[in-house]
DNA sequence: CTGTTAGCGCTTTCAG
DNA sequence: CTGAAAGCGCTAACAG
């Protein structure tokens, strides 16, 4: 594995003419530019990191963290999604990605790669506790967040247009003439709910249907599930309900689908994410598509452009969303 | 952001009492490496991996590389579990994990982190080509595979048991009574496939049963549905299925339920790999569980052990497989 | 036990 | 345009 001084050496030039040469550096002619070149390639050279990192105090790494006990990679495809929209711009940057998955249990410390400067930036993905958010921005690392709002405004924030993807859904459900919409929601974080929840409930109000408390089952860790079964048993059911997100709805089906229900003739049913399980299921889930790669990759380039100059922006980006009409809904006929 | 400079003189000692201090080496008194990590802790000193990796020549990262064209992270839950699996053992040994996922076009070069050194190690997940991985093995970097082999002899490799995993579920579907079964795969890697293959009909012949070609229906890359209809509408279908891989086993179940066919009264499944979705689906699938995430840390484990003994041996770990009995399985009674 | 010093591989002044 | 030299933060060999 050759070095700067191996190239240097052979091509009977200085260290820092090769360092010039590699580093498309003026202050060199043309000529030694390419000789160098030549032989930087017939050695198979390529510039250390330890050595050019220490120079220049930058890693070009990047830090992606994430809760482990929210399995990101394989449990939820949203943040499986994010990631791979992360990893796709950073590898367009030729920057790498350094994954940290967060234990339940934190000692307090920041991560090792955070401490260490292993990494330049770091961008953090869906909820995490405030406290170690703060420490982050604090720590004057870049960072971004991506997901649940950050309530400090001390930081760049990727968002997701919750509240208007729930008012579309919601909108779309009343156009098919529905009136008894229920909202069904789990292990979704807090601030995302609110904003669904209240993009649900401001479409009612907007088309003067008054919502039903008895239709509205949240919170709680229990699969979205139980909620199903006890709006079911309930004396008066909905026609339609708007979950606040796809790994919900799709096990709400399953239990629709169980108590003898047809989808969408007796029942309509709308998502949150569009994650791909959802046109996979029968029938396929109508839903709000959020787009998920690119907010990894705008978070990326904002990251990327806080480091280039050398400012901490705190922008915050809502990324669209979009209601995609799958087979999950069907028009009430007014009996 | 305090180096070990100012450490030193913050404590009034020498640069090396304060590096002997940190890293717990011997030569410096309890006294004054107390002292030292007291004003270390104070000032919230972290020794920068900047520096201690020029030194060391290590960085303490390890890579991991994936296709991204098989959609490991979002696409399929295998690859996804072996990661977290890599993850979990990495963070325990204090390594980080840096994550690259391959483009499906490549330009011949090692990726960058390899390049650079920026990884110490790397774990090559999945199907990759084989050229590739020969690349990354002669290039002397520590290298381990997981899943699918690699012909050369010279690297380390996590194997699952794919033969005896076949083996297991074709012998408990000829437990249960069936003769006539079904193989169906699509997209699987050839090694695996055969393996698998090979486990189906070893178990076939070993019960004296003649595999009937017609039932086998395999590669291509449309989805494994396409087989299914396709083995639906013969005039003889089986009475029992192995499918090469849950997904396919999954998407098989749709169709042969959509078929108007009952799983498992008119027709057995099983499946193979044991992914989350498994469980949920209805009935739940009776598969071949591999441990995945063991798969992963096994291959830290492997990985970190040849970093520390300098050595790169060409272990092959055989990963045990259990058969997971659920409800997509029925006895056959004879008629 | 402690401190001085050299040097890991690279970039960057700065003098020629 | 070119090269010598300093130094990024850290560790280790060695001298005291």
């Amino acid at each position: 594995m050759p070095g700067i001084k191996d190239i240097a050496r052979a091509a009977n030039v200085s260290l820092s003419a090769v360092s010039k040469a590699i580093n498309g550096k003026p202050d060199i002619s043309e000529a030694t530019r390419e000789r160098i070149l030549k032989i930087a390639e017939e050695m198979d050279y390529h510039p250390s990191a330890f050595g050019r990192s220490l120079k220049n105090m930058r890693s070009e790494n990047i830090g992606v963290i994430i809760r482990r006990d929210l399995q990101p990679l394989s449990g939820n495809p949203f943040y499986s999604r994010v990631l791979e929209g992360i990893e796709g711009e950073l590898a367009i940057n030729s920057y790498s990605l350094v994954l940290h998955l967060l234990p339940k249990q934190q000692d307090g410390r920041l991560p090792k790669m955070l401490r260490e400067k292993k990494v330049d930036g770091v961008i953090l993905v869906g909820p995490m506790e405030n406290s170690f958010v703060g420490d982050i921005i604090k720590s004057g690392l870049p960072a971004v967040v991506v997901d649940p709002r950050h309530p400090s405004g001390d930081v760049t924030q990727v968002l997701i247009d919750n509240e208007r993807g729930a008012y579309l859904a919601t909108q779309h459900l009343i156009d098919h003439g529905h009136k008894k919409i229920g909202f069904i929601s789990d292990e979704l974080n807090r601030d995302s709910f609110i904003k669904r929840f209240s993009g649900f409930s401001n479409a009612l109000k907007d088309n003067g249907i008054v919502l039903d408390k008895s239709f509205v089952r949240t919170a709680g860790h229990e699969q979205g599930s139980e909620h199903m079964k006890a709006l079911l048993d309930a004396l008066e059911i909905p026609t339609a309900i708007l979950f606040a997100n796809d790994l919900n709805a799709l096990s709400g089906c399953a239990v629709i689908k169980d108590m003898g229900l047809s989808i969408p003739d007796d029942m309509s049913v709308v998502g949150f994410d569009d994650i791909f399980l959802s046109t996979m299921s029968s029938p396929s889930l109508t839903t709000v598509r959020v787009y998920k790669e690119e907010m990894g990759s705008i978070a990326v380039r904002n990251i990327l452009k806080s480091l280039k100059d050398g400012i901490v922006d705190s922008s915050t980006t809502i990324v669209p969303v979009k209601l995609i009409e799958r087979g999950s809904v069907s028009t009430l006929t007014p009996s």
